[in-house]
DNA sequence: TCACAATATGGTTACGTAAACATCTGGTAG
DNA sequence: CTACCAGATGTTTACGTAACCATATTGTGA
């Protein structure tokens, strides 16, 4: 019930005061007025319906353009049921990899013809989503894209019943088609890059723990140096932020055992950078490093990172698909999940050991 | 009248379809029949009037819970003329500015109960931003935001008339408020730290030429020069990016006359940074480098990057603030210019000459 | 106890659009 | 020449809400 409240309140503003000339914004019915045709010709136009004669579409044209006409957004939504609009909940925006993605997912959206409504949220509980969901109200948005909730079962989030909704989310639990990279075969290559290299291990500085991409990476990190019979060493706890990779990169410098390492995202690798150098130990001449994401300044890090390229142009276009699917056959799918796949990228980061 | 055409058409969806009950979504009708009272009355509970009994808006609330109800936005916005939203037009999202401005502003927004419908431009060009802005049409938005609009002219956009606009733009030229941080301002500050260090002249690296705010860096640091009596070098060309950062740093670092050098932006400086370690220059050793924005990843470049820091924060709320008072006021506000102060953020980047 | 005020609740209407159905026009085939 | 058809246009209606005005209910003071 509280959180019902959040969206029964008005905002309580009036409309617009007037211009001078009590010009308010003209509607169908003034330009069937003066074409001196009837309000659903005008519709007729306004709708591209093709049962009008060129002529009759010319004059409403030109009374349309003569009053400034627009259609009433409200009005037709009102009436249609659809506001060609989608939701998007964001986590954090402005971090690198999220900020791709819903990049990309705007623009997939408006090629749609889908205007995107964003919520950015403090915080990725079940219950802020929630409320940020409803504060959309479930008749505001055509469906749902939840990016952000990456602590966050998908399952426990309250949602309007019969709202499409996608999520991006690896695990792939609850009802809702989900769409990831793929963090584990990413996490994968890279291990087996630096093994293949001939480092004995590979340390690794994973993201905040409950993060659901950090778990993936480092339990990815862990079965690949298991199965290709490898010591696992303590990872470091990061928090994606480059200020955690050099707190890591502090106690990795310190240890000569380190020689190869891991990070679960670029920044932290960046933060990694500077704690080696402050130690004077190379990249990679004394120890190798690996980044995911492959953010657009990775290749100008000195040296250029190598790292784990994620398609978010690919897993943006997916979700829209996705989403749009179930909002057109009215339809939810279940089961659909979809892993895009990951690029690993080469650059002058790695290097066999000293 | 082509551009007019872009909102005339309609998606052509039909509404979701039925659920196996008949099952549509819950209007006030139907909790006013479950509740035994007069639609009249459900809409004082959901719009939180005062004059209903407790006990009464209590038997409102079960009702609209048992039936999972919430107010039809379309409806809402059709009798109120407002739709609590705004619109905000980006440019490149992803770029590393951009997303910090979109980020606080749609912080700012939803703090003040306001949806943000975001569109985002493959090319700031006038054209582009009006057929932006018709898209969302009139009447969809309660105001708009233009923040990617940089090598556009403000006067130039096509808006609908009576939509309160600000822009985020530092030239402050046409009728819209505006608000830009202050890139002169931050320059100057650049410019004369490097000097106050003893070097002879400062080189440049500017941001593409046409963008708004690369030419006023440009210009502010080619006075500031000028006014300290010093040679004012050939700039830079770049464009934003690290790579083109990059390309410029092979010239810089191939001149022995360059000791220091300010960069349009902070990515920029990433790029110059691996040129110059390639060139065996060391920073700040042999190079001093400042940089523009303060991006995250600017404190653990390595070394440390020194840099004008911008309030993204402060210039988001300024725009929500201006934006709002505007639409709450129903009058345009002209010749509000708002210039958000840049703090200069030194760090290990930046030492005397040799 | 009653009149009156204050507060609570109900009925009617309009917002702008587009679907459904009705009517009108012009042209064509029998 | 007429009946009919197809296409063009008009009329009516409903979408869900909240403002406005009308009415019912409660409480208070004389």
């Amino acid at each position: 019930m509280a959180a019902m409240a959040t969206h029964l309140q008005t905002t309580g503003r009036e409309p617009r005061g007037g211009e001078p000339r009590g010009h308010v914004a003209a509607s169908i019915a003034d330009v069937a007025a003066l074409a001196g045709l009837s309000a659903q010709t005008v519709s007729r136009v306004s709708t591209g319906a093709t049962n009008v004669r060129p002529q009759t579409r010319e004059r409403v044209l030109v009374a349309m353009a003569q009053l400034g006409y627009a259609p009433n957004v409200a009005a037709r939504a009102l009436k249609s049921g659809s506001f060609a609009t989608i939701g998007v909940i964001a986590h954090q925006l402005a971090r690198t990899g999220e900020s791709h993605t819903v990049q990309a997912l705007v623009d997939a959206a408006n090629d749609a013809g889908y205007t995107v409504a964003l919520i950015d949220l403090q915080s990725p509980t079940s219950q802020d989503v929630s409320v940020a969901v409803n504060r959309l109200s479930h008749q505001a948005i055509d469906g749902l894209v939840v990016i952000g909730a990456e602590t966050t079962a998908p399952a426990t989030i309250s949602l309007p019943p019969r709202l499409p909704v996608v999520v991006s989310d690896a695990r792939f639990v609850g009802d809702h088609p989900a769409v990831a990279g793929d963090d584990a075969g990413g996490t994968t290559l890279a291990v087996h890059h630096l093994l293949g290299l001939g480092h004995r291990t590979v340390h690794h500085i994973a993201g905040p723990r409950g993060s659901v991409p950090a778990e993936l990476r480092l339990d990815a990190w862990r079965t690949a140096l298991r199965t290709a019979g490898r010591e696992v060493p303590e990872p470091f706890q990061g928090d994606w932020t480059a200020a955690s990779g050099y707190q890591a990169g502090r106690s990795a410098a310190a240890d000569p055992t380190v020689t190869a390492v891991f990070c679960g995202n670029d920044e932290m690798a960046a933060g990694l950078y500077r704690a080696l150098s402050e130690a004077g130990r190379s990249v990679p001449g004394d120890v190798s490093v690996v980044g995911f994401d492959d953010i657009p300044l990775a290749e100008y890090f000195t040296p250029s990172l190598t790292t784990v390229a994620q398609d978010f142009q690919a897993i943006a276009r997916r979700l829209v698909d996705l989403l749009l699917q179930q909002i057109r056959e009215g339809a939810a799918l279940k089961d659909v999940h979809s892993l895009i796949p990951t690029e690993f990228v080469v650059r002058a980061s790695t290097a066999p050991p000293r």
